[in-house]
DNA sequence: TCCTATCTTGGAATAATTCTATTATATAGT
DNA sequence: ACTATATAATAGAATTATTCCAAGATAGGA
C-alpha cells in the first residue's frame, strides 16, 4: 500500500529501497518478528541487505514510535508494528507469540509501596500457553 | 542460614562450595541480578568460578522450580530466587527492578478466541516507570 | 541537477549465553 | 573412613544476538 510509505514522507526519514521492504512486510503482520525474520524477508527482494540495516531501520521506526520490541521471549527480541497498547501470550511449545487486545489497565493498579517509589509509565502482561498445534504434537 | 541448604540435601543436587556460594547469595535476594550479577558477588569468594558454573546453577535452579527468569529488562536476563507468583516494575532509567505482590489472576481473563486457540499456563505483568532517585537526576 | 545529510553495507567488535572436553569432587553405599 | 561414580567445575572455544565503524551510495530538498 502506498499508505504505508505516506506517513514518513516528508519526516526526515529516506524511504530506501530496502526500507520500503522492511515497511511492507511490517505492514499489518501480526507475527512478531525477530530481526532474523525480517532480514531473512527483505534478502529475497535484496540480497544485499544487511542486519545492520534491519536493525537500524527497527529502531528509527521504534524512536519513531512506530513500533514495539517485545520481551515476551527470554531468547531475543521480538518486533511489533502494532504500537498500540495491547498485550501478547506466547506459546511454550512452537514461541508463536498472538495478540491479546484486552483493556486490563483498570485492574492493573499498583500498591502505594510501589506507586510511591516509581512514577509508572506502562505495563504489558505476558501470558503462556500452549497453542493448539502443539498440543495435537506433544499427544 | 543452613535452611537454605537444607532443602537441596539428598535430592540429587550436589552442593558443592560454588552452589553453596550462590544460593546463599540468592537467598531473600530481591535485586533480580544478572548472570553477571551472581558471577562477580561468587568471584569474590571463588576468584576461579566460571560463568558456566553460574549458568549451570541458574539453570539447574530453573528445573526445579527454584527460581524464575525475568523477561522484563531487553538487555538480558535477570533472575528471581522467588518462584512464587508476583509481577515486577523495572526503571526505565536506571534498569532496577522491583517486585509488585498484587494479585492479578482475576482479572486476567483471555477472550475466547485466544483461549480456544491456547491453554494457558501462565502470565506475568511488566510495568515500566521511573525511580525516584532517578527522577532526582532528570530534574 | 546538485548537495549533503542520511542510509547501506561488510565486516569487525561486543556481549550474552551455551557447549565441550578435561579434571575434580560430593555423596551414596560399603 | 574408603571408594566408586555420577555429577559438577573449569577454561576456553563456539554460538548467537546485537551494535559499531568506516567507506561508498543515494534520497530528496534546494
Ligand atoms: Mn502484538
Ligand atoms: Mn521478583
Ligand atoms: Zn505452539
Ligand atoms: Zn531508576
Amino acid at each position: 500500500m502506498e499508505s504505508v510509505l505516506r506517513k514518513y514522507r516528508g519526516k526526515g526519514f529516506k524511504l530506501t529501497p530496502q526500507r520500503i521492504a522492511i515497511l511492507k512486510f511490517l505492514d499489518g503482520n501480526t507475527s512478531h518478528p525477530t530481526a532474523e525474520d525480517i532480514y531473512t524477508e527483505i534478502k529475497k527482494k535484496y540480497p544485499t541487505v544487511s542486519f545492520a540495516t534491519v536493525y537500524n531501520t527497527v529502531q528509527a521506526l521504534r524512536d519513531r514510535g512506530e513500533l514495539l520490541e517485545i520481551t515476551i521471549d527470554p531468547q531475543r527480541k521480538h518486533f511489533d508494528p502494532n504500537p498500540s497498547a495491547h498485550h501478547h501470550i506466547m506459546c511454550t511449545g512452537c514461541g508463536r507469540i498472538a495478540d491479546v487486545f484486552t483493556d486490563y489497565s483498570k485492574a492493573l493498579t499498583l500498591p502505594e509501596e510501589v506507586t510511591s517509589e516509581f512514577h509508572v509509565t506502562g505495563n504489558h502482561v505476558d501470558f503462556y500457553g500452549v497453542c493448539s498445534d502443539c498440543r495435537k504434537k506433544t499427544n
